[in-house]
DNA sequence: ACAGGCGAAACTTTATACAATCCTCGCCTG
DNA sequence: CAGGCGAGGATTGTATAAAGTTTCGCCTGT
């Protein structure tokens, strides 16, 4: 966990090391290690990774772009806080975009994306077996992503990235805490469809997947503004 | 708290001068004045602005993120070449999204609104009329972006600007050179529409003009490439 | 004692300097 | 004369330093 700040690289890979700062934050931010509101100082994540501010920045500025960073002038970067209007307006445009994904996931099916479905959602059931809520908010998103890699549609998987990644921050603020676990019988169900072809179920499932991970929602105005950087800092 | 009581604001243009230097470039790209394949150097573009190529490089990297640019690892930036593949992609993206964001063009419907989409027909007119073909570019898809920010989906506007900046490239790239002027009239009758509350004519003329759009293109395999890299040396 | 302003510290923003990489072009060899 | 190879130049990638802005504590005046 802990980076050391070596200045001769001796990384395998460290070709990419915006990547890896990007992607080191941004599954902080969707396992909820990161809870929105908290600040992203640009020293601080630079001594983890030991990189200097200017990749920090960068991998900052893309998670920007992709909304789930808010950047205000000469404050610095935040964990971005979804209002609900924001909720609803990414639900309607996952409502809009996957099941068309999937129509074009049935076009694709091969044996070899049904055993990396499957196996995907072995490891759902494995994380939520062993109660890793961290491991299953990740992989529920992963899902998304795996049928839209699937589809073969770069433009629709990159719109989904950007949607699956708010998604986890409105679901973190605004899910009921009375609900039981949810989504892998959904996944399954929706594997089942694509792998016999059908098209019209695999888009009902879906849709209705979505309806009911919205109907879990309880999109209120947000009160409470407990920031825990303490708690975030402490692990 | 009144943690943003005030929202401090955005500063349109007044010291964002990354977001100039991007507009810019997007504007010289929009408008056909780059060509795909383009080298875009940072040290160039920053005397053209008078910034650090600091500043330049955060606009590319913002226009690489929005798919009009390509950055190749220690080569450089460049306006990129959609190929026939991604159009297709992009118009898919359109003909899903678009009639969706007609529809909410109509539930928020207002004199103030209507005004807006005609003048901007207005002008639209006046650029064809005059034959600056490149503000006649700039202005159709300033269209559909206005109809996207009436429909007051920030989602649904973000997808859209990144879809209409490729869409330009690809007319670019792919349009038959014996079509005729094309569009305003399809804008005028969505316009129309959009007045009437008319959603299932809204739609329907946006899908329409779509399909015509890209009818008018001719997705080949990219060939022609060496040839088109001789029209830019030569022009 | 409290409100308001002054000043210093911390952070972001921008610029510049340094290092690494790639492309070009000339030279050498077969 | 053709083809490979290496040095030089140019350009990008990264780090560090300077500049500007905000924030928060402290002090003063009423």
């Amino acid at each position: 966990m802990a980076a050391k700040s070596r200045p001769k690289s001796d990384a395998p890979d460290a070709s990419d090391r915006v990547g890896r700062i990007r992607e080191g934050v941004t599954a902080a931010i969707l396992e909820h290690r990161l809870l929105p509101g908290t600040k992203l100082g640009e020293d601080e994540i630079g001594e983890i990774y030991g990189s200097s501010r200017t990749l920090v920045r960068t991998a900052l500025q893309q998670l920007a772009h992709e909304g789930i960073v808010n950047i205000e002038k000469n404050r610095g970067a935040f964990v971005a806080r979804p209002t609900p209007a924001d909720a609803r307006e990414v639900f309607e445009a996952r409502r809009l975009i996957e099941p068309t994904i999937v129509d074009h996931a049935v076009d694709a099916v091969s044996p070899a994306w049904i055993g990396r479905l499957q196996r995907h959602l072995a490891e759902e059931r494995e994380a939520e077996l062993r109660g890793d809520a961290r491991a299953s908010v990740r992989l529920s998103g992963d899902f998304h992503r795996l049928v839209a890699e699937m589809s073969g549609h770069s433009i629709y998987l990159g719109f989904l990235k950007e949607l699956i990644a708010r998604s986890s921050l409105i679901i973190l603020l605004y899910r009921r805490h009375d609900t039981p676990a949810c989504g892998t019988d959904h996944h399954a169900g929706i594997v089942a469809a694509i792998r016999k072809r059908d098209r019209a179920a695999a888009r009902a499932q879906m849709l209705s997947h979505l309806d009911e991970i919205e109907a879990e929602l309880f999109l209120k105005d947000p009160a409470a503004d407990e920031l825990r950087l303490a708690d975030v800092l402490g692990a």
